[in-house]
Order: C-alpha cells, then sequence, then structure tokens
RNA sequence: GGCGCGUUCGUCUAGUGGCUAGGACACAGCCCUCUCAAGGCUGGUGCACGGGUUCGACUCCCGUACGCGCUGCCA
C-alpha cells in the first residue's frame, strides 16, 4: 500500500518537472574488478534511462587514493563494455559535468565544504571534520522501497557523520552526495546497502538547500549459500566470464533476471525488449541468489543462437588463446572441425576438451571409455571397421554412415557397438560431435592410423 | 544491541481477497538418437510460523522466527 503509494507520489513530481532531464550515475570505487552486484547496479541504471530517454554517467569514488587507479579503473570500464553497458559521460569520454574522477574534484568539495561551514553545519572533531545532524525524521521515498521513516533524532544511534579526515582526503558520503547534485543527477538506482545512509545524504542535500535526487534500492545479490557475494567468491567479477568464454548478452539477460521479471514467463528475451518493459516500478524487493547453472543454461540458449560465422569466430580466438597450435591446419579444415562443435557446447571454455582430439594426435584415452568399450569382444569389431573404411572411395559422412550400418549389420550387432569404440578411438573420448561427421572432418588417413594405433595400443 | 529491508518449489520468479498456486533452471524417469547436447513427454518438492481482519486469505494488519544491510576517519 504504502508502496503503491509514494510510487506514484514519485511519479507525479517527475511529471511536474518535465524539463528536467532524467540523468543516473553507477559510481563505482576503482576495486580493479567489476563486481557482479556492481554490474548489475549499472545494468538497472542503465536500463532506466536507454527506456526513459536519459543519460547514463559513469563515475569513479576514488576518495581512497589507491595506486595504479588507471589500471583499476580499466578493469571496471572494460566489463561494462563486454556487457555493452555504455555511458553518455563519463571517463574516456568526457561529458559537460565532469572531471569524471573524484580525485580531480577537490575544489569542488572544499567549496561545497565551505557552504556548509558557512551554514554552521560542520564542526571539528580531533581534527576530522562532521556534519551535524538536524536530528529530525526523515522519510526516504524510494521508488523501489517504498516511503520509509528513519528517525535520525537519537544521537546515541545515529552519530554525526565524518566527511573529512584529518589528512584532508574526503569520506564518500560527502563527495557522493555534492556529485550527484553538480552532475544533476535525478534518479540514484543503487543497491540495498546504501538504503540506510540515505536519510543522511538528504539531510545534506538539505542542508545546502538543494532538492535531492529520487532514489531507488535494488536487493542485493547473494551467493549460493545466501552470504553476499565478495570479491573472493569465485563467479563473483564480470572478468569470471569473459574468461570463461561466457556471451556478453547472455550475461546482460541473466543479470536482468535478478529481481526483474518480463512477467509473462520468458526468460531469453532480447535487451531492446528489455528496455522496452524495464521500469522501476517492476523490480522487485527481495534479495537474489545468483544460479550458475541457470546462467550456463542461458548462455547456451545464446550460443546455439549464434550465427555459423560468429560461431566459427569466437571459437576461432578461443582455441588460439588456449594454445592450440592453429595455423598447422588449413582452413577448411578448422571450419568444419569446428562446424561439428555448433551447439553443443554452452560455454566456450568447454571447446577445447570437446574438440581438442582435432588439432593433436597426442590426445588421452578416457580411461572408463576404454574399460567399457575397449574390451575383447569389440576388437574384431572395431577391425571389421578399420577394413570397411580404408575400402572407402570417398569418406564423407552420408557414406560413413551407411559403411558403419552394414558393418553393424554384418556383425550382427547394433551400431552402437561399434560406434563408441570408434569414437573412442579417433578422439580419446566417448563423448563429442556426431560421428559420422568427425570422422569425415579427420579425413580417412588419419582415422585408419588412430584406430590402428589403438587396436595395438589397447588390445 | 539499535535502526532498516526482506521471506512463494533447492534457485530465479508470476501471482495484489475466491487459482487443482503458473513458468524457468536444476533434479529424476521415459521418448528420440551414432555419444553428448538439443528437442518432446512425465514427475516430485513451495506460499517461514502464530495470531487477527474477512463469508473467504499466498495476497491486508500485528507479532515471532530467520536472512540480509546499515550502525567507520570503507565505498
Amino acid at each position: 500500500m504504502h508502496r503503491r503509494f509514494a510510487r506514484s507520489f514519485a511519479f507525479a513530481q517527475d511529471d511536474n518537472c518535465m524539463a528536467s532531464e532524467i540523468r543516473v550515475r553507477f559510481a563505482p570505487s576503482p576495486t580493479g574488478y567489476l563486481h557482479i552486484g556492481g554490474a548489475r547496479t549499472a545494468l538497472f541504471n542503465w536500463l532506466f534511462t536507454r527506456h526513459h530517454g536519459g543519460k547514463f554517467v559513469l563515475r569513479i569514488e576514488d576518495t581512497d587514493r589507491t595506486r595504479n587507479i588507471e589500471e583499476a579503473m580499466a578493469a571496471i570500464c572494460d566489463g561494462l563494455q563486454w556487457l555493452g553497458l555504455n555511458w553518455d559521460e563519463g571517463p574516456h569520454i568526457g561529458g559537460d559535468f565532469g572531471p569524471y574522477l573524484q580525485s580531480e574534484r577537490t575544489e569542488l568539495y572544499e567549496s561545497y565544504l565551505k557552504k556548509l561551514q558557512d551554514g554552521g553545519h560542520i564542526f571539528e572533531d580531533q581534527g576530522a571534520l562532521r556534519f551535524r545532524s538536524p536530528r529530525e525524521h526523515v522519510i526516504v521515498d524510494d521508488l523501489v522501497c517504498g516511503k520509509i521513516d528513519f528517525d535520525l533524532s537519537n544521537e546515541q544511534t545515529h552519530p554525526d557523520m565524518t566527511i573529512r579526515r584529518p589528512d584532508g582526503s574526503w569520506i564518500f558520503h560527502f563527495v557522493n552526495v555534492i556529485d550527484d547534485m553538480e552532475m544533476k543527477i535525478s534518479h540514484v538506482i543503487r543497491g540495498e546497502d546504501h538504503l540506510s545512509n540515505t536519510p543522511k545524504h538528504i539531510e545534506i542535500f538539505r542542508a545546502l538547500g538543494a532538492m535531492p535526487p529520487h532514489y531507488a534500492h535494488i536487493p542485493l545479490i547473494l551467493n549460493k549459500d545466501g552470504s553476499k557475494m565478495s570479491k573472493r567468491d569465485e563467479g563473483a567479477s564480470v572478468e569470471y566470464y569473459i574468461k570463461r568464454g561466457y556471451l556478453p548478452a547472455a550475461v546482460r539477460n541473466y543479470l536482468c533476471l535478478l529481481g526483474w521479471s518480463p512477467k509473462d514467463n520468458r526468460e531469453k528475451i532480447n535487451i531492446e525488449e528489455i528496455i522496452r518493459l524495464f521500469d522501476l516500478n517492476n523490480v522487485g524487493r527481495s534479495q537474489a541468489t545468483f544460479d550458475p547453472d541457470k546462467l550456463h543454461w542461458l548462455n547456451g540458449e545464446y550460443a546455439r543462437e549464434l550465427s555459423d560465422s560468429e560461431f566459427y569466430a569466437l571459437a576461432l580466438t578461443k582455441l588460439k588463446s588456449s594454445g592450440v597450435k592453429i595455423d598447422n591446419y588449413p582452413e577448411q579444415y578448422i571450419q568444419s572441425a569446428l562446424q561439428t562443435c555448433k551447439g553443443k557446447i554452452n560455454t566456450f571454455d568447454k571447446l577445447l576438451a570437446y574438440c581438442g582430439f582435432y588439432f593433436t594426435d597426442d590426445f588421452d584415452y578416457n580411461p572408463e571409455g576404454v574399460a567399457k568399450h575397449f574390451t575383447a569382444e569389440n576388437k574384431p569389431r572395431l577391425k571389421a571397421v578399420r577394413d570397411a573404411f580404408s575400402a572407402l572411395q570417398s569418406f564423407d559422412a552420408a557414406e560413413i554412415e551407411t559403411t558403419l550400418k552394414t558393418t553393424a549389420a554384418n556383425l550382427g550387432v547394433k551400431v552402437g557397438a561399434i560406434v563408441h569404440p570408434t569414437r573412442l578411438a579417433v578422439s580419446g573420448s566417448n563423448i563429442g560431435p556426431s560421428l559420422y561427421h568427425l570422422l569425415e572432418v579427420l579425413g580417412k588417413e588419419k582415422v585408419l592410423a588412430r584406430i590402428d594405433r589403438a587396436l595395438s595400443k589397447f588390445f
């Protein structure tokens, strides 16, 4: 009830000031990696502006004076770009409200500090500067959480916040507010961990005589075990998915589904459609657990939808980065080899294990497969396959299929009985691409050699 | 401890007083099949608990429990 009222109220305000542009920001600190939760926050900000037609600002909150800011910032920018979350203002591209690194905005903070001091809002405490709270109730009218009444009247439970350290460096609460004000941010969309900070931020806006922006606090993303996803957790950074060969569109789609839903049972939705449907009033309020399995499935959905050339390009890149000596093989060979893998793997990090046998003769044989298929009774069968193959003129998938089937019939066994030993002999694995096509790609010579090798090695 | 937020299958969610509580991932079985995928079919598990309000609560109110967040001279 409260929530709905709060929302209509907030949007009524928007309607009254149509002139003011919608401006949102993503304001990470340069930790050196893009957290998956941060990426989702950035994504929701981005979706919100793309839906309403506003500006998406990237601001780096580097008040901590870390070294290697360039490097740490690059990880974040790369992650955002990989996800397709382009910013309209910020590092690299500038804008009318820069600079976009807090470390370069000190004079601005000084001047606002002066204003606050002149207004009697600041006092010194052992060399640090604190903001004196007016000690009132502050109502946060949140677009996702509804109206929340915070009672800040008790100094014991809500001490005056520090805004500047004795060494002159700034505290997040202060610079964050100043920047949102100066950059004319209209909607602050951020993680729910900031909800309790919001009344304090509003106090600063008021002390400066400014209107606070609209707030929207989105639920946090948790680990499988219910704990907060932290840097140490596997899969907590976007980079992890880049390295594993996930598709950005799939990761982005998955992230959208955490705390937001199209409400019509669709899971795989293209980004244009999401932009069309997305709004703050259909963002959920409860925390979501990150489910790697579902992401993996969704990635497979996207992977299967890739065109042949897209798949080939991505697969080739992956093979090269995996150290496969690709130059030793003709392009046509590589192409047909990779084509047999299309639609079979959900993520590209599985590619090498799936098709490595195409690019080396020196592969391992799966032990369970050996125990199961390289049996005494299968020896004559594998020999029969070998002989049948050697008699073939054209070694194409159709011929191979026919040959295997007639061979099986002659032996009085099901085709599976000879398929498995053959696959194992030529690829070392009991899973893989379609055997008929795989054999065609490998070519008669290699196939016969590998069968011979298996025959002499295991029987 | 105080303050705040949350709680529908294991997980993500749909659901705004009357539904056999729907979908998806995962899981199990079956079908298809040269393996693996994919696809098809079937199955199981869910409204945290206790009070109200109401003719009737998953849905509204209160409390409890649990989870998470904030409570920093971190962001």
